[in-house]
DNA sequence: TGACATGATCGAAACGTTTAGATTAGCGTT
DNA sequence: AACGCTAATCTAAACGTTTCGATCATGTCA
């Protein structure tokens, strides 16, 4: 800027104003600094800016993994909300690792990020320190996390999972085999909710036996599938609670000789764009991601725009039940191994 | 910084040294600052450092989309190995559009990023210009560019797909559709010879209707399809030079009322994870995105760590066939699966 | 004992902006 | 002619670091 002021013959500060618009500048001088401009091809710098007005019109974002395609649509939804807004957007995925999470959010901090919003991992004692310390506003997206006081974003998921295992229920299944990802998260709390409120309120047992836990990844799903299906008298259904592990539900029971849904129904969260076209098309608790990173951009960028003050908001979205075809009534293998 | 100087009764002379161990500090004051920094919770401004310093220790990373899975994976990929660096990674998506990718392009340079991974989109001309103004190091990721002479990791596109189409031509086929992403990105230029090159290879014309054209979306598959399959000799096998490209054409084969494979074979390029348990079993050519994230990651961390005249290097990964079920000879009905 | 190397510490300038407040010029009032 | 008002422009101080060179004890050697 020094060297366009000095080829324009006029201070920095007639340059900044001209350029920022900040006060008027004459037809003359405008016309020299703009040609100066164009002459030197100069560039704003922006960290110079930041340092000075305290703001980087830059958010952060974190999310467990991003190969996760509810992750990822929603990021991207995120993404183009920002985009338009005129901030950038740092990205970072911590593999569903607290130490990760801790580290990234504290290197987006330092960065001074504008703004965060945070797919959380694990306890939350540590990213509510966090999130006191931080003086920019923080929306939480997917998972929220008690005594972390702001604004959120998250599906009812009791509700949809409640829907979920009562249509396998409707459906004529007794035995539900249900795969929760680990229970440190609102998420997984919730959804382990809607299964039990499900069978109570079809007067089923709540077996500690078709209950498994995994990690959110493919192989977990895996394993879990393989227990469950090595009961003794074994689920006729199998809910997954995300959709990575659904895959390893699929590859364990290929892998056993048995095939959905003939032999055995399955039905998971997240819908894939995938789901429609191949077999079994699988039934599953689609989200809205649009509206959620929408959602939660808005709630972000509301904040930045410069209220600050307005109390914490929770925004509760509905899932909606894909029914297709990877689940039936219950048929002659479960049941003759049941008898 | 000032008041941890202060509240140590030291110069920030004397913290800086100690904080960044560019000079010895006595263990007294060493103490005595640390205490302070502990007391007042100080944390060093990034940015304040990176105006001084002239480096972010942040790079730029632009796809065209994030909902595709390869390059979820790539980024996924990339991302970790920034991480383990100490960098930190600004993600766009360009959705595969040119005023996006510049714009942002332009944005990320602004933000001083300290090098660019750029899985670029259009035309190269404008990319070239806005790579030489910018003096930070850009590595091409997927997508070469004519007259864009930087560091580069590609895959053997050509040779890929003449396998795929090999493969196809050797079950029996003798028309195969072939759906082509839009021809301004190098990739689809490189597949469509080797599409070009089996046929020519195998004695087979080349047929002007068998090839379609569309712009990497599932809707551009889906519309390919449906003209290929109204074809008055319509093709015995699809090859999608896509992923999302490819999920449209299982729906117009779905929506015709055919089915693969007993009807028609499909194969296409990019791997995905539900490939394995779902039916058809898609065969399809497998990019290692592991090795071209980490590749493009080690030759940007390279010129960041000071090699920066190093000639331009571009490095040529190989694609698999991943051979499932989603093929099968033309007109072989009902054949039992053995692959 | 004086000269001098050594090691620890500090003062102050610089990075490239923004902006409050000072200055100046032009112009209409009285 | 002196005055005040407005609009345009400039000066200079920040923002929070890093770093160069200066300063100042302290111990060593001739």
């Amino acid at each position: 800027m020094l060297h366009v002021a000095e080829a324009a013959r006029v201070s920095v500060a007639t340059v900044s104003a001209l350029i920022n618009g900040t006060a008027t500048v004459s037809p003359e001088l405008s016309q020299r600094i703009e040609q100066a401009i164009r002459d030197i091809g100069y560039k704003r710098n922006a960290i110079a800016r930041s340092l000075k007005m305290g703001t980087t019109r830059t958010i952060g974002l974190t999310v467990p993994h991003i190969t996760n395609p509810f992750f990822t649509d929603v990021v991207s939804v995120i993404q183009q909300a920002f985009d338009r807004a005129g901030y950038a957007v740092m990205l970072c995925c911590t593999d569903e690792h607290l130490n990760t999470q801790d580290d990234q959010i504290r290197l987006l901090l330092d960065r001074m990020v504008d703004g965060l919003i945070v797919a959380r991992v694990g306890d939350g004692a540590i990213l509510k320190r966090i999130v006191d310390d931080a003086n920019v506003p923080v929306v939480l997206l997917d998972r929220v996390c008690q005594g972390v006081d702001t604004d959120a974003v998250v599906l009812d998921n009791q509700r949809a999972v409640f829907d979920a295992i009562t249509y396998l229920i409707d459906l004529g299944h007794r035995r539900i085999g249900y795969i929760s990802g680990s229970f440190d998260i609102s998420p997984m709390h919730d959804r382990m909710a809607g299964y039990r409120e499900a069978l109570q309120a079809a007067g089923l047992p709540a077996e500690t036996e078709l209950v498994r836990f995994g990690n959110f990844h493919e192989v977990d799903g895996y394993n879990a599938t393989m227990q469950l299906l090595s009961l003794h008298d074994r689920p006729s259904a199998i809910f997954s609670a995300n959709n990575p592990m659904v895959i390893g539900t699929m590859k364990a029971i290929r892998d056993i000789g048995l095939s959905c849904p003939e032999d055995i129904s399955v039905a998971c969260f997240d819908d894939f764009p995938w789901s429609d076209v191949f077999r079994p098309q699988l039934t599953t608790v689609a989200q809205p991601v649009q509206a959620i990173g929408e959602q939660a951009a808005n709630l972000l960028l509301d904040r930045l725009a410069g209220n600050r003050d307005a109390p914490p908001r929770k925004l509760t979205l509905k899932g909606r039940l894909m029914i297709r075809n990877s689940c039936r009534p219950p048929g002659a293998i479960a049941q003759s191994v049941s008898a």
